[in-house]
DNA sequence: CCAAAAGTGTTGTATCTACACCCATGG
DNA sequence: CCATGGGTGTAGATACAACACTTTTGG
């Protein structure tokens, strides 16, 4: 890299952090994760790290990703095989949002179909899945998340209530082979809210190119055997799912 | 600021760009400035500098903003008076994106009304307002966007085009007080379509908040008499806009 | 009078909501 | 046989596309 006058810019540390969701009986949750440091010891935060010099920002976070679930998020225009979603969420840059120095943040999303177990990686003081609800609740044992790490959330939970109406996106939360029953629970957990199973069963068959029947069935959510399905490929949504007022 | 030790992460420079949107004559349009030094020495890329040590992304968008072009946006939460809107788009990381140091940008998008001369600000050396499709068109003079900034651009626009089809931010294009039809024409640039000037009319109007009288009527446009309006209070349109199948 | 743009009415179609109803399994 | 979840049929409501038609100005 060529030479630069470095007294010509402010220098910043960038990092990326991670909303990472999943959904698990019946609830949102995001992975957090308990700071062993100063400051906010002992408060839980979202995972995330420093950006290295030489990877790029989406790089950053599959590899945090990686370090943290074990997860390997699939790039969008792969096969629908069983990972991960990761997108950029935002860039969170307040000048006293980190009291030792000045840190800019780009977010991530990442959306993940409900894993074994957390697997903790290199920092092992402390990972959970916590409901969304938990963490953004006024007193998550009287200690919210460190930093701005609540609004994060809020924000990554907004984009990922918003994306699942137009686009496919829900089926990043189910198993490789999962049912309409199954997703339609992942709508009902990411929403709050409870849909027709009957409107909703009819909805994503008839929308071509969503879903794809895998041929087999299953009974494991008891009742009349239900067929398997696989993710299609159409990612757009159209028309949308409807969100009913809240 | 407490001290941190500098070694134990890697410096970045942090910028912010702007992709600034207007449609005049018709067409959608995008700032460009001429860059008066290398890299890319001669060139058109879009407005934009470093983030000063101690304010804000936004800030910094907005003060680059009027710099450039004298601009105040106003705050989303505001009384809708003229002025632009400001949101941040996305942060552009790749290690090789500046040739000649590591530089993270966080990219925000703006949405103006036509205004009357774009004024150069500190940098006069070359200002100018370009139609989209000349500015990411393969032979602008042979010479596309410096940097990354196509990308940040398309990204910028397919943005807007898909945030007027659910939100009010159309009237961020216009003059305080706008007749239908002119909003209607924002809409055919920004979608490079045309609609039906009569289920248009009974959309806008017909949806609650969107749109509020101001009880005068101009001919500025020919024809009968229209009614002039001002942006109403409602962002989020529901039922959204139809974009028609392109 | 004519062109041009604004605005209203109407009809057919697509899609959603709500709910009655039947199907196939495990216990 | 019954509880549970899977799946289909149908009627009314809503919203949209398409287009005929009227209104009000400037030239």
């Amino acid at each position: 890299m060529p030479p630069y006058d470095p007294s010509a810019f402010p220098p910043f540390a960038v990092t990326v952090d991670l909303v990472v969701l999943t959904v698990r009986h019946h609830a949102l949750c995001a992975l957090a994760v308990r700071r062993g440091e100063s400051p906010f010891q002992g408060r839980w935060a979202l995972p995330g790290g420093f950006v290295r010099p030489d990877e790029d920002l989406e790089q950053a976070a599959a590899r945090e990703l990686a370090e943290e679930t074990g997860l390997q998020p699939q790039p969008d225009d792969a096969a629908p095989v069983p990972g991960a979603h990761l997108e950029q969420l935002a860039t969170y840059g307040d000048p006293k949002r980190d009291p030792r120095m000045r840190v800019v943040s780009v977010a991530h999303l990442v959306l993940a179909p409900d894993l074994p177990a957390p697997r903790p990686g290199g920092d092992a003081s402390g990972v959970r899945w916590a409901p969304v609800e938990t963490l953004l609740s006024r007193d998550e044992d009287q200690s919210p998340l460190a930093f701005d790490h609540a609004g994060i959330l809020a924000d990554g939970v907004e984009r990922a209530r918003s994306k699942i109406e137009y686009s496919s996106l829900a089926t990043a939360f189910c198993p490789q082979e999962f049912t309409v029953g199954e997703l339609r629970r992942v709508y009902e957990a990411v929403w709050g809210v409870a849909l027709d199973p009957r409107n909703f069963h009819r909805k994503v068959t008839g929308t071509p190119g969503f879903l794809v029947p895998t041929g087999g069935t299953t009974t494991r959510q008891g009742g009349r055997p239900a067929q398997l399905f696989s993710a299609g490929g159409a990612t757009l949504l159209n028309p949308p799912m409807l969100r009913p007022e809240v």
